[in-house]
DNA sequence: TAGTGGTCTAGACCACGCG
DNA sequence: GCGTGGTCTAGACCACTAC
């Protein structure tokens, strides 16, 4: 058993409260009923304490937190489908085109001019009711093609499992700002309430730029989760 | 030279521009020039990595973000006066009160009902414009004495240099609303116009919580970076 | 294919909490 | 003082990029 297997078998037990006294056995007693060193053991341990599950206590043990599942854990959001399993996921296509990047496309993106660029919005939808609206940006030359059935689902799950690529890490600008109509009307609120924004940019995982997004959220429906490491 | 000296070591040059190529030296480099292992090396540089100051390439190398400065960087935030070291900030006290914990706060805090509280209120000025109302509770039993001069400079340097206290981590929820009039007036704003909040739950390294805060930001001023990891 | 970062082993010793 | 997690060493081999 690897370090991602066994954080995700303990990802899986500690969603169905397993560890009733909501601690963790020791790290020997992990490497014992796994069968693995310590290295491995405390590698996952670490991908769980990223992501809010557990907190340690040096000289005392590992506890499980309360969990968060209905807020986007912003250190691995992964995407609406991965984020929410459990809840339904729909998105409709607003707008589908392809443009030639400019001078400020081109640095954005860190590529060469004129390189093809998908621009697309989608309206997202969280159980049926609307959730974010999406303006998103792809180069071509990474994700050479599109359509409305892959937008609709999940277009990270097709960069992953259908083009084989590896998505590396995401950087994430996040502020409010008042909405305008269109946006609203959308949303199903009112013209100059608030909104929450997250500004990404996406890499694989050998450094190039495939996605930059600005992702609008419903104010009363979206909150997301971090945690901060102080020590 | 230890991890944390070496991270610091290697903050700083970044910041000071000191590789000009946008890429830092190999493992083995860093290796030889510093005398550490390549256990530090590599925990030094994932501390780099978690604050969005490098990204990794596997075969590659280790490369230089573009700077984040104006934004507040949510992994490690440790406080206004220490995330803009450059910049002025300044505190003014609004409210202060103790109160004993009753049903809802002795949960929240994990506490025995009836301990005592600081409730307190502060208007935190940036550069010398309102930038954020903070409405923080800290448990007296830990903090056992808070007062203006205290409040308005920095509680978290109180809390670490003065009482040698160890703070651990942060759960951060972050979430968007209207703020009201009085919450307007205080920041040069309009009533209904976005807020951006931050709900905090602050734990000491031993896992006691000692504070929580609601933080409302200034929405034309803040922006918040975090970097998620997606492989 | 050379050079880079990523995973992993098998240890040792340290720092902290808790009884 | 014992048991817990934290730091660290000195290696080996793997996976990926870039030429």
């Amino acid at each position: 058993m690897n370090t991602k297997e066994l954080t995700k078998e303990l990802m899986e037990k500690i969603s169905s409260n397993y560890y009733k006294d909501m601690k963790l056995p020791t790290e020997d007693m992990l490497m014992e009923e796994y069968g693995v060193t310590r290295y491995r053991v405390r590698k996952a341990i670490q991908n769980l304490v990223d992501i809010g599950s557990i907190y340690l206590v040096q000289g005392s043990g590992m506890y499980i937190k309360e969990s968060h599942k209905d807020s986007i854990i912003l250190s691995n959001t992964q995407g609406l489908v991965t984020d929410f399993p459990e809840r339904k996921v729909e998105s409709k296509l607003l707008n589908l085109e392809i443009q030639e990047a400019d001078n400020s496309l081109a640095q954005e993106f860190k590529c060469k001019k004129s390189t093809p660029i998908y621009l697309l919005t989608r309206l997202r939808y969280l159980d049926g009711e609307p959730f974010s609206i999406e303006y998103s940006k792809y180069n071509k030359e990474i994700i050479p093609y599109l359509n409305k059935e892959i937008i609709e689902s999940s277009v990270f799950n097709y960069v992953r499992e259908d083009l084989g690529l590896t998505i590396g890490f995401a950087d994430k600008v996040i502020s409010s700002n008042k909405i305008n109509k269109e946006q609203a009307h959308l949303l199903g609120l009112e013209e100059n309430d608030p909104g929450l924004f997250i500004n990404d940019t996406v890499y694989l995982a050998n450094g190039s730029i495939f996605n930059i997004s600005m992702v609008l959220y419903n104010y009363k429906r979206a909150t997301l989760f971090d945690v901060a490491n102080l020590k």
